[in-house]
DNA sequence: CGCAAAGTTGAGGGATATCAACGAGTGTGG
DNA sequence: CCACACTCGTTGATATCCCTCAACTTTGCG
């Protein structure tokens, strides 16, 4: 049974009175080892502080997504969180590095942010930042989208090759291939794959030769129709029960 | 038995004299289903239509940093490669995603793409885009280099759960932990894991045991000192050595 | 046709998950 | 201060998964 940790009260950061709370932007930059080379409009800008105890979460998966933030000190873990339950350490960011990115495409966070000691961070306020190019804004907003778009699909890969056995992984590459192809208009069910096994393999963390086997064995099992490259998917429910069937920490 | 689709064969493609080879930035957005709110500056953008054979490469991992490219048709790989020439596809990207984007930060790409079938990119200036915010364009360049970073950091990461063993991973773990506090000032040798084991073993792929055994043949080997969340690294050569040691596709 | 690359299949062993028991550290309440 | 519960970490025995090595077949291409 698992017990959820307490929501932060935050009373105490307030009360840090005559201290500021806040860093410059040179400071941030400086934090995040980026040099700015014109600096113009921002120079002036500053970033409250935030304080994160131990255990505690700065963003959940799901909330509704708001600002970035910067490590300033301490440790955080960065944890996806699957409908199912399954659970994936995706990273373990330290000062200097930044939180909350994936959450820019769908709006929302889409893993959870746990403090593993003491932690301070900076707010950045990323929706207004983003909109200050003014009428070019709109053109930035884009490639951030699809900056963050990239970093889901990453996680979903981490999560893949960390929690999932040999055979789940295929299954799973399956339906996911199915599902870009889907959204391009074509059959979800019947595609081409276009790599070599070894190429695959190589995705996903597995030889030629167990890829092969787990495709063969699909195609035994009535699964799947595979020749060579060529693949339909006959029982699509069986393949994601096999995705199911995860090795451990599912 | 299921026939390829023809390689066009390009001849046609480009006598197709009075069609223009490019794309207006509405049709971009439709093809990377992104919707665009406020359109304003680039309506009338247009972004030019490449192609790319079978086999060929978009660019190649060192190359000067440049443009990004929306994938109009056709699939591609993307391959990390280490400079120990150790390999590692990172992903099939196919119509309606993005290549290029990893190279932001260090100006640089890092990655490989290379089509897999004959296939259609639009050309996306970034560094001129990036630039359009004017005074506010320094800032946004400081948020595409974040989110950039954490690209490349993923693709390390995925490097690791693909192609190395067990030991190696825990071994690598602790490479890089020690040169993260290095970046922050603190020993590179000898620090704290905040993280629990189990944790640990999710984000590398492993379980507690497995970890746990791990660090404890590193430390009866002399390599390592460790006692429970507290780490000495004594060899750090040994450690590459270990990491040199990886399972497959090294 | 002949060669090279890609894919399949089998045998065998090593690496790692699983199951289980125990020890150590930590916080809580009596 | 101690008993207790709970989490975390370690270690061992065993089973299983998947990698390795090898032979062979199929496909693609000149």
């Amino acid at each position: 049974m698992q017990r959820q940790i307490m929501p932060s009260n935050l009373q105490e950061g307030a009360q840090a009175a005559g201290r500021a709370a806040s860093l410059g932007l040179s400071e941030l930059a400086a934090l995040l080892k980026i040099d700015f080379d014109g600096f113009g409009i921002g120079a002036n800008t500053s970033f409250t502080l935030r304080r994160v105890q131990q255990g505690m979460a700065l963003y959940r998966a799901g909330d509704q997504f708001g600002p970035i933030y910067a490590i300033r000190s301490g440790t955080f873990k960065s944890v996806f969180l699957d409908e199912n339950g399954s659970y994936q350490v995706l990273g373990f960011p330290m000062a200097g590095e930044v939180l909350g990115l994936d959450g820019i495409e769908a709006q929302r966070y889409r893993t959870e942010a746990v403090a593993l000691e003491d932690s301070e961070v900076a707010i950045i306020p990323f929706p207004r930042l983003a909109h200050l190019g003014g009428r070019a804004g709109a053109l930035q907003q884009f490639v951030y989208r699809l900056l963050s778009r990239q970093l889901a699909r990453e996680h979903m890969q981490m999560w893949l090759l960390g929690s999932l056995g040999a055979e789940s992984r295929v299954a799973a590459f399956l339906l996911i291939v199915g599902a870009r192809y889907a959204r391009l208009g074509y059959s979800d069910t019947r595609f081409n794959l276009r790599m070599t096994r070894l190429d695959l393999g190589s995705f996903l963390g597995l030889t030629q030769e167990t890829v092969s086997r787990a495709l063969s064995r699909f195609h035994d099992a009535g699964v799947i129709r595979v020749h060579n490259k060529e693949v339909k998917i006959v029982e699509v429910q069986e393949l994601h029960q096999i995705v199911a069937n995860a090795r451990h920490s599912g």
